[in-house]
Order: structure tokens, then sequence, then C-alpha cells
RNA sequence: UGGGGAAUAGUUCAACGGUAGAACUGCGGACUCUGACUCCGUCAAUCUAGGUUCGAAUCCUAGUUCCCCAGCCA
């Protein structure tokens, strides 16, 4: 470095974050020789966005300071838990692009050390079986204002206490009949330190042990062990579980494990028009209200993929929110941006005709065809180019064409000149309606001096248009999809089906696309010129091709006549 | 009325006692065989009130507002 660089103090770059300025001075001053980091999710659902900001958080820690991050699930609550789950969990990370290599770890791995230090901490007077009800535990937990009740169990003796949590791990007792808590202070202002539960009698198989275990760990008596175990440095979790860090040290200081993590806690991630969380994701797809996990409405990451979203997108798009402590909800709209700038760059160009109107051109010979060139990718010319058939009869997009042209709208109309794009230029002379008063067909000239889509003695047109070729095209149906939330804070309440978008979803069935894409590939971006972002689904088959809409491209003309339309109104 | 957190453009983040900056959004324009992309310009912020200091978004004091916690969920 320069000492002008220094001057500048590099003013310009943003600064780290400050989990990553925690992770640096700990590096730097010696505190850990490695950054360790973990992934933790609970195995009860798939992935979602929310989980790819911990994920890019956490192996991007690992990756950018020499270090490494675990996979480890967090199954302690089998009731819960299905290997379905495990299974999603994994495929995604991968996808998102991170690699735990050979540190993959289940907190599953460590019940039977978790139990040992369960009986160390009965040993030490520190832990006692509670045979009160849910409800009377509940009673005498107290209130957030008013401070808790000591269990009439509380000073049971280190042998009966022994004996007991013995016998739940037997399975001589129902679920639920007694648990095991931690001695800490019912009258603490912290309500995780009012003696809270250890362990607990669960009824249920488990995906990894099967029914070797009748009692399971609870989240804070196993995170912390786990993390020691793993000899994790840094543990980051979200801000709700600020108030658990205080239990989490209690464990570290009060059990003999081989190391000291420590917790960190970040804001999680939200975004406008979407709701991410678990209950609600569970319920959406149990209630049949999407397709699936996989539904290109959901924030999931299968979710994302199904839609067309590259992985590179979604890394991005979590580089630049960024890592702070302020609760904040993100505009959808910076995703989609990331989203379009990302496929910008790699997706192919192709001519597909969603809503279709039949063109005829009057002049052009009949049983004629012809190919025309076109470029893959404006801005690669590495991508090629490929061969597109012309004929008599073409397809164009329904909102290509106005009867009475509004005002800005310079696309076709009776007596305008129009560029069909890579082709020639055109004019409408009839429009052909039915007996409804419906646009059917429209019937226009071409101009042969303008091959290609230049005139030679240089007029200009206004608009470029996609088009396909009657004859040529391919059917397909398509799906536009759209926020599946309606207002831009849905509540995630009880009542979230009615804040349901009803146009979340758009089928068209009719569409016609240019023969090249037939070859079209599942989670392959390609643009459709003029539409969007699409890529191929996974419910296509030989027989019938369908599309995804990733997301549309900026439509500034829509906009337009949106913002008027909105003036109109409120000059009324 | 208990405990734990957070407040910087409309949004999400920087600035770590020394010129408040970026991205997205909005607005205006240029370019264009995609009304896309790209490019240029532009609007726009330190929660409030005191204090310390030559100098405060940053330190101190007092307030205000918002979020989380009363599962045998994580």
């Amino acid at each position: 470095m320069t000492s002008d660089d220094k001057a500048s103090g590099n003013a310009n770059e943003p600064g780290l974050d400050f989990i990553r300025d925690i992770v640096k001075s700990d590096l730097d001053a010696g505190r850990a020789a490695q950054v360790v980091t973990r992934f933790p999710p609970e195995p009860n659902g798939y992935l979602h966005i929310g989980h790819a900001k911990s994920i890019c958080l956490n192996f991007g820690i690992a990756e950018e300071f020499g270090g490494r991050c675990h996979l480890r699930f967090d199954d302690t609550n089998p009731a819960k838990e299905e290997q379905e789950y495990i299974d999603s969990i994994q495929r995604d990370v991968r996808w998102l692009g991170f690699d735990w290599g050979k540190n993959l770890f289940y907190a599953s791995d460590y019940f039977d050390r978790l139990y040992g230090w369960a009986e160390d901490l009965i040993k030490a007077g520190k832990a006692y079986v509670d045979d009160q009800s849910q409800e009377q535990m509940r009673l005498a937990r107290g209130t957030l204002t008013e401070p808790g009740k000591n269990s009439p169990f509380r000073e049971r003796s280190v042998d009966e206490n022994l004996d007991l949590f013995g016998r739940m791990k037997a399975g001589e007792f129902p679920n639920g009949a007694r648990v095991l808590r931690a001695k800490i202070d019912m009258t603490s202002g912290n309500i995780n330190l009012r003696d809270p539960v250890l362990y607990r009698i669960v009824d249920a198989p488990h995906p990894r042990t099967g029914t070797t275990w009748k009692i399971y760990p609870s989240y804070d008596f196993a995170h912390g062990q786990s993390d020691a175990i793993e000899g994790i440095t840094h543990s980051i979790c979200t801000l709700e579980f600020e108030d658990h860090r205080p239990l989490y040290d209690w464990f570290i200081a009060n059990l003999s494990v081989p190391s000291k993590p420590h917790q960190y806690e970040m804001a999680r991630l939200n975004i406008t028009h979407t709701v991410l969380s678990k209950r609600v994701l569970t319920e959406l797809v149990r209630g049949k209200h999407v397709a699936g996990w996989d539904d290109p409405r959901m924030p999931t990451i299968a979710g994302f993929r199904r839609r067309g979203v590259p992985p590179e997108a979604i890394r991005d798009f979590i580089k630049r929110i960024g890592v702070a402590k302020a609760n904040s909800v993100v505009d959808a709209g910076m995703f989609e941006f990331i989203i379009r700038e990302t496929l910008n760059k790699i997706a192919l160009r192709r001519m597909a005709v969603l809503r279709p109107i039949k063109v005829v051109l009057d002049n052009y010979p009949e049983g004629q065809s012809e190919e025309l060139d076109a470029v893959n990718h404006p801005d690669d010319e590495a991508a090629g180019s490929r061969k597109i058939k012309f004929g008599r009869e073409l397809y164009i997009e329904q909102e290509d064409f106005m009867e009475v042209p509004a005002k800005k709208f310079f696309r076709l109309s009776p007596g305008t000149e129009v560029r069909l794009r890579y082709a020639y230029f055109i004019k409408c002379t009839q429009v052909i309606k039915n007996a409804a008063g419906e646009v059917t067909e429209l019937r226009c000239t071409y101009d042969p001096a303008t091959k290609g889509g230049n005139a030679p003695d240089g007029r200009k047109v206004k608009a470029t248009m996609h088009w396909v070729s009657a004859e040529h095209s391919l059917p397909a149906e398509v799906r536009i999809y759209n926020p599946l939330f309606a207002a831009p804070d849905p509540s995630g309440a009880e009542n979230f089906a009615s804040e349901l978008n009803p146009e979340s979803l758009e089928v068209l069935s009719g569409a016609r696309l240019e023969p090249a894409l037939r070859d079209a590939k599942i989670e392959t971006p390609v643009q459709f010129e003029r539409q969007g972002y699409f890529t191929l689904d996974k419910d296509a088959t030989p027989e019938k091709l369908v599309f995804t809409r990733t997301t549309g491209l900026r439509d500034t003309f829509a906009k337009d006549v949106a913002k008027e339309a909105a003036g109109a109104k409120a000059a009324r």
C-alpha cells in the first residue's frame, strides 16, 4: 500500500460488517487460531432466502478468513423433523455454491455426551427433575414483570434426580410427564434463566437415532455444547437469541466442554411482499396454496431454483444487503434488480410470443419461407447466432398492436411502419375482427428491401418487435408468476390465506416459441426478447413445453402508462 | 411496571472524533434492430434535547420510538 492509499484510507471501500470486524480482530489478536463457523438448520422444512443469508455469512467468513464452516443439523425435536428435509437442505446448500467437505454433523451425534453433561449438572446440584405439568410450570414461571416461583421439586436429592433422569431415559414415563431443568434463578429478569428445560420426554422416532432415545435435549442445552465439541469459534445466530446468550454462556461455564465458543447475533432477513416464516411456508405447502416447497412463488431456495434464479444472484443479493443488528425489510425490487442484472449477462436471447395475434403479409409469396440470422447475445459475440424461419403468416404480441394508438404508443397500428426484429419492416393495412368486435387477424405488407432489418434508404422506424413464424413456431404453456402476497408487508398471521395475491400465477396456454427453444433446459436461463427471463419448467414433457418466468424486463412504457392512468384518476 | 436489543436518504448498508458515501428506488436526459442493457445528470438522511471537544453520526447525560422474550419449538 502506498502512502496515498493510506492517506485516502480507501474511504470509498465499504467497511467490513460488524461480525467480520469481530472475526478479524479475534484472529489478529490471536484469540482464535482459525475461524470455525457453522450453519445449523433444523430439518423441519425447506431452506428459504433468510437461511441463505446465514449460509452466505457463515460459509463466506470461513472462506474469506481461511477457516472452515460446518453443516450441522439441529435435530433435537423428532416430532417435527424429517429425512426429506435433511436431504433437501444439503441439496440446497450445495446448489448455492458451498461445500462443507467432511464437516457434516448432527446434534444427534452428541446425544450421549449431552446426556453425560446433564448428569454432571445433576451431580453438581445444578439440575433437577421436575414433575410439574406444563401448565403448572407456566404459572410458576411468572410474567415479564413478575418473578417466578421455585418448583416444589427443585430441592430433590442428587440421587433421586439421577434415578428419575435415568428412568426418563429408559422410557418409564409418558410423553411430557417430567422434564429435567437447570437450577438457575426463578427471579431472573431474563426468563430464559428461570430454570430452563434441558430435557423433555418425546415419544417419536428420530430420523437418525430411531427409537433409541425417549428423551431429547432442548435447543439451549444442545446448541452451545455442540459448538464447543466442534470447536466453533464464532456461533452466529439471529437477534431473537440475544437473550439466550447468558444461558449459552452459563452452560459453557458450568460444563467441562472442550472449547469456549461465543455467540453473536445479527438481524434476520425480511423482504417485502413475502413471508419468511417456516410456519407459514409449511402451511402454504400443506394447505396446497402452492404447488409444493419448490413452487416458483415460494421464497425457498428450491423455489428460486425452479423459478430460474441463478445461485450467483442470490449470493450477490445477500452480499449487497449487508449484515447489521437493526431489524429491516429489504425491498423485493432490489432482489429483482440483481436477478435481472445477473441474467442479462448470461441468458441467451430468443423470441417468443406470449399472447399471439396472427399477422398475414399480403405481399409475401404464398408457400414461401426463408431463414434469417439472429444473434444469441447482443453483448457477447462468442455466443454466436442462429437461423430463424420467416414466412407469410406470423404471430406478434397482442399488446404490440393498437387500432387506435394511445399517446406515446409507437408500435404497430394501422398505417404505421415497424420493424420485425432481424426480419423486415411491415405496415398494417387492414384489421380483421370477429362478431364480438375483437381483433383476430392483421393484414400487413412488408418491404422486401428491408431484409435483415435495415432500410437501404435510411428511413427509421420507432419500434422493433419480436415475432415468430406461424408455421414453424412451437406451441407452449408459459407461466407468469407474481408476488405471492399482494401487500408489501403481509402479516404472516393466522389469516394469511386472505392476504394471498389472487394473481400470483397466470397461465398462458397459447404461447408460440421460436423453434430453437425446443432445446431449452431446466435451470438454463433464456431471455424472451422484450418480455423477460424464462426457464424450462420441470412440468415440461416432450409433447408439451412449459416455461416459467423468472422475472420480467424493466418496462418503462408500461410504467408510464400506469403513471398516466393514476394521474388521470387523481385528476377526476 | 422486568430483561435484552436497535435507531443514518423512500429502502438496505458505509463512514470506527476530522469533507456524511454507495447500491436499489424516484425524477430528467443520451443511446438503441429488445420502450431491455449501457451511459450521463439529479432529488434525498444522522430519532430528540442538552453536554464534552478546535471539531460529534461517532463520546457522555436524559428522553422518544421501534423490535424480541412468559414452548416440554428452534
